[in-house]
DNA sequence: CGGCTGACGACCT
DNA sequence: GAGGTCGCCAGCC
């Protein structure tokens, strides 16, 4: 059986490193803005280690504030499963996205531009 | 200190 | 488009 957060709870518990690196940056986040785990994990100069942006997001607490909906996989998709998806989908909806199956289809036009990521880097 | 676990991403059939 | 493979490595027990 998959994890399940709402089932389980969660696994771990965030501390300071690179977990908590991840915390901070995704409080980030403006208000319908998206950025995907790979994005995350550039903006934190460790390029190529998105599957622990999404471990950390994993192990985040409810409750902290923390953004956490308006992260997505590359190319905007949703890489929850069950109830989490779902419950992704119906917050970025909240924030006037448009959600068709397990892609977001204003990804394109509200990906967040991290400093350093974009054109003119080094 | 060694092993296990994972919200990914790029690439290939 | 759908499915599988491989590489990536920080935390936790």
């Amino acid at each position: 059986m998959p994890y399940d957060r709402e089932r389980h709870g969660p696994r771990r518990l965030v501390g300071p490193g690179f977990h908590g690196r991840v915390h901070g940056l995704v409080h980030t986040l403006p208000v319908g803005a998206l950025t995907t785990y790979g994005d995350l994990a550039a903006a934190l100069g460790a390029k190529g280690l998105a599957r622990h942006v999404g471990f950390a997001l994993a192990a985040l607490p409810p409750g902290t504030g923390v953004p956490w909906w308006r992260v997505v996989a590359a190319g905007g998709r949703i890489s929850l499963t069950g109830a989490a998806a779902r419950e992704q989908g119906r917050r970025l909806r909240a924030e006037g996205h448009v959600v068709r199956g397990d892609r977001v289809a204003t990804f394109a036009t509200c990906r967040y531009p991290w400093p350093g990521t974009g054109p003119g880097g080094p």
